[in-house]
DNA sequence: TCTGGGGTCCTAGGACCC
DNA sequence: TCTGGGGTCCTAGGACCC
């Protein structure tokens, strides 16, 4: 009597990755929330910023026919392609269709996970039996008709025998199909592609290859790893050196809780006053420790960036004793980080941004020391506050920044002049 | 035509402890 | 008195991805 066979453990085979990516998510999502104005519409830009500085966050394939990227102005994309209609991110819908993404890729295998909101991984080592030990890519197809009808969208899925050599093979599957590189041949398809290609190839190590004379992916692959590590150090040569082969061993797994929650603006215009810029600083912190407060999470580090109209970024952080999620506390840290920022270079700015890290759901410190009592410290008033501001605007849905927290910038600003 | 906002991961130096 | 490494944490900056 033969029993069904569990793959892997038996006899190690090839692993069956597939990579499902969505196709234009924004996109679709745009049109799913408001299909009396956008269905049938060929040309939509998602996109732009109520600062008026935006980019490009999705674009129709009508739009990419005409040269419109990601990441590209909305100005120069509106140049390229007039007759495009320009939407906000649809937010709320983007985040529906990620969960039901979830649980119906989760309905395909125990080892299936999102990557990002519009991408995830499914292994199906170990399931050809269940899938009448039909070819991986009649699997994805079925995949892939069964994610349009649960969830309405378009995807398109990369199977191969892992996971770097799946995401890469999904860009020849797009829009809407599927390509699957069969086992033993993911090497000979790395090496089809170009150094660009690879992921985590960007334009720095592309500029540093270059530099070097390595300009497509034979003269990249020549090289050996010695050469490399004398290059870009020995993790960073390793690294680069088994990605041009395509080999990759990483399991699938789901990504576990959040490490970081950040919220950061451009500006219309760049700004120099430091009291605007601490009335900025305020908005983000009370985004951000909401963000925080609403993933039931507390921070011990908090971070302030700027970006001053030159394109450098500068930070200062500081890590706490204890972990806190106030506005106040994290306002009063944010504020003396931004002045000391301030001190170095009074030039414009034209973004800033807080960012929590340090993230547990716990406000315990992990040890009791002495130098707990060192301020600022939170205590139980500043949480009830902040849960209080957090229950005023989810039902007013503005933006509230607690009197104590304004009444704290008022004080120090009239003690500033 | 100047270049968003949300993240993750890595590096490197210094402090500090064992 | 001089001389060690290893490990971990913190800070700042940067590359990269969607």
């Amino acid at each position: 009597m033969a029993a069904p066979s569990l793959g892997p453990q038996l006899k190690a085979g090839p692993r069956r990755i597939l990579h499902v990516d969505v196709d234009a998510m924004f996109v679709q999502c745009a049109v799913l929330a408001d299909p009396e104005r956008l269905g049938g519409v060929d040309l939509i830009l998602v996109g732009g910023s109520p600062s008026g500085r935006g980019v490009v966050t999705s674009a129709s394939y009508g739009c990419r026919a005409y040269g419109v990227r990601s990441a590209m102005p909305t100005a120069t994309a509106l140049r390229l392609c007039p007759d495009a209609t320009v939407v906000k991110v649809p937010g709320e819908m983007v985040r529906t269709k990620s969960r039901a993404l979830a649980s119906s890729i989760a309905d395909w295998s125990p080892v299936a996970a999102m990557a990002s909101v519009d991408e995830a991984y499914i292994d199906l080592t170990g399931t050809e039996g269940l899938h009448r030990n039909e070819p991986l890519v009649e699997t994805a197809r079925r995949i892939q008709r069964d994610l349009k009808e649960r969830t309405g969208l378009d995807v398109s899925i990369g199977g191969a025998a892992n996971r770097l050599v799946a995401k890469m093979a999904t860009s020849f599957a797009k829009p809407a199909g599927v390509y699957v590189v069969a086992p033993g041949e993911e090497e000979a398809f790395v090496a089809s592609l170009q150094p660009e290609d690879l992921i985590g190839v960007g334009p720095a190590l592309l500029a540093s290859l270059r530099r070097r004379g390595i300009v497509d992916m034979t003269s990249l692959r020549a090289l050996d790893v010695e050469t490399m590590a004398a290059w870009w150090g020995p993790d960073r040569a390793r690294w680069l050196w088994r990605r041009c082969r395509g080999i990759d061993e990483g399991p699938i797994r789901g990504r576990e809780g959040a490490k970081s929650i950040s919220s950061e603006t451009t500006f219309p215009r760049d700004v120099s006053d430091l009291g605007e810029l601490e009335r900025l600083l305020l908005g983000r912190v009370v985004s951000v420790a909401g963000s925080l407060r609403r993933q039931g999470y507390y921070a011990r580090t908090i971070t302030v960036k700027l970006r001053y109209a030159d394109f450098r970024d500068r930070s200062r952080s500081r890590t706490l004793v204890d972990s806190v999620q106030s506005d106040r506390v994290i306002f009063s840290v944010a504020r003396e980080l931004l002045g000391d920022l301030r001190r170095h270079n009074e030039r414009p700015v034209r973004l800033i941004g807080v960012s929590l890290t340090g993230l547990s759901d716990s406000p315990e410190p992990e040890q009791q020391s002495l130098i707990a009592l060192v301020p600022p410290r939170e205590n139980a008033r500043d949480r009830a506050l902040s849960a209080a501001v957090d229950r005023i605007r989810d039902k007013h849905g503005r933006v509230i920044a607690p009197g104590s927290v304004l009444a704290d910038q008022r004080r120090s600003r009239e003690g500033d002049g």
